[in-house]
DNA sequence: TCGCGTCTGTTCACTAGTGCACTTATAGGC
DNA sequence: GCCTATAAGTGCACTAGTGAACAGACGCGA
């Protein structure tokens, strides 16, 4: 469940907590100097679930870093109305301008998935502290390669894979992010987000609950078997964990902060995000 | 049809022709002193259809940039052994570390699709190259966003649109790239792009075939009909050349050598690759 | 505690797409 | 000009997923 400091929409001026950046693990994963270069930048943001980031065509202004249990989803709208979603970013990463490095207008819309709060500071501004700094715009650029190997598995994910196997992986892939067993969604979201239809979804998700895989509570599920949800899920999540570690390995912090996600039996679900 | 220049991979050792450059679109974008700073580093490349490039896991020295009909495409291996292509780039890109800019393991595999010949260089010599102007850096980061957003298209696409749609727009693609309205591409090699089953594009391609769409060979197909096959492909295509028009404007030559492919009826299908 | 809006569960008829098996066509090499 | 490997076409039984419709049921606000 979202802490209680998902408030509506706000952002302390500046030089935010030292506290609050260990919260992203992009800007834990800064060296002091690179760190010492940005904060001063740094903002304190936080956004309701639903609050639209930017819309396609958005002069993206911002780089946003979710922090804690904070989820982004990039979302590309079709001809004929539908949104679906192509990305699910959380504090592992960032959100704006990461591949244009700097200011484009956007090709998807961002939505908040899960309310929470973060950090954000200008594009221009980073762009400048790239400029001054080799580790800094290898950070981002192994970062860039990253979510772009994410994407590239949710094109063939889409193509291959069966709906219970997308919903589980979904499933999977924003609680390694939040850290939480509980997820604030509709089934109609999902749907949505899956781009398909509502009525299967609420028939694979009836199916997963009379397995014991978790529970429904109005607008809300709870994973109770997350190492079970994760074998019905196709390994996409995994192979994209994997290229994360293999190109963040050395960069990203390694310690084992798992906020109490390890299962009785070992599933690790929360390496990504730790 | 491919042109005979399409002999076995091999490579000119250095300076290779101007004229080579200009069958690149993002090469023929390039002020000319930043043609200047690079030129002396390209070397001319030729490869058949079937020639990978690269695999995942590799580290990819080179950035190559496919000149004429030649096409390339991303495919994700997924677990099961199948892969799905994720992107086709042609004449209006370039291949390797384009978003990592510089040596990372590559996520996907590179594959040639379509034979020809086409330039590289080496990804340190045009990293060396970014970091001296501001310009090259700009184009390429401009380039790595359309790349982008065509693969962002390509997942909500295969979330929501049939598989005729996306076969249509398969094709489209290709032609607008190649210049040339024949596809040298076994149904069999379509649907595994597509990651879908033979028997069902089989049927898809019977059915254009018999609203008069395109002539089947054993082997390729030709297009007879392109605007009509536009129109029952999705939009998806559209969206992004939309975005590559949108962010390349003014960057990209914008002339009308639209390599004859020109429709009675106006339809302007060259309009990204020209 | 009541009422109501909205989320969930389920049925039903239907369409899209699968996977296999098999036949038929075709080009290209000798 | 024939042979053969391989590509294309097709029938069939089957599964996955759709979309509309409607009946509860949950929980929040007054």
């Amino acid at each position: 469940m979202p802490n209680a400091e998902s408030l509506a929409a706000a952002s302390k001026p500046a030089g935010a907590d030292a506290d609050e950046a260990t919260r992203n693990n992009l800007l834990r994963a800064l060296r002091p100097d690179d760190l010492a270069r940005i904060a001063p930048r740094l903002q304190s943001w936080a956004a309701d679930a639903g609050t639209v980031i930017y819309e396609p065509g958005d002069d993206v202004r911002f780089v946003y870093f979710p922090a804690g249990a904070m989820l982004v989803s990039f979302v590309v709208l079709l001809d004929d109305g539908r949104g679906v979603e192509t990305g699910l970013i959380g504090r592992e990463g960032a959100v704006g301008g990461i591949v244009s490095q700097g200011r484009l207008p956007a090709y998807s819309r961002a939505v908040v998935q899960f309310p929470g709060s973060g950090l954000r500071m200008l594009s221009s501004d980073l762009e400048a502290a790239k400029l001054e700094s080799l580790t800094l715009r290898n950070l981002f650029a192994r970062y860039a390669d990253c979510m772009m190997a994410q994407i590239f598995q949710a094109v063939a994910c889409n193509a291959a894979h069966s709906i219970e196997q997308r919903a589980a992986k979904w499933l999977v892939a924003a609680i390694e992010r939040t850290g939480d067993h509980d997820v604030p969604l509709t089934q109609e979201q999902l749907a949505s987000m899956l781009g398909v239809g509502r009525s299967y979804i609420s028939r694979v998700i009836q199916s997963l609950k009379l397995r014991g895989v978790l529970e429904v509570r109005r607008g809300r599920m709870r994973v109770r078997d997350i190492a079970l949800l994760n074998a019905l899920a196709c390994s996409c999540n995994d192979l994209v964990r994997h290229h994360f570690e293999e190109v963040l390995r050395g960069v990203y912090p390694t310690e084992q902060e798992s906020a109490g996600l390890k299962d009785e039996d070992g599933f690790e679900a929360a390496r990504m995000a730790s």
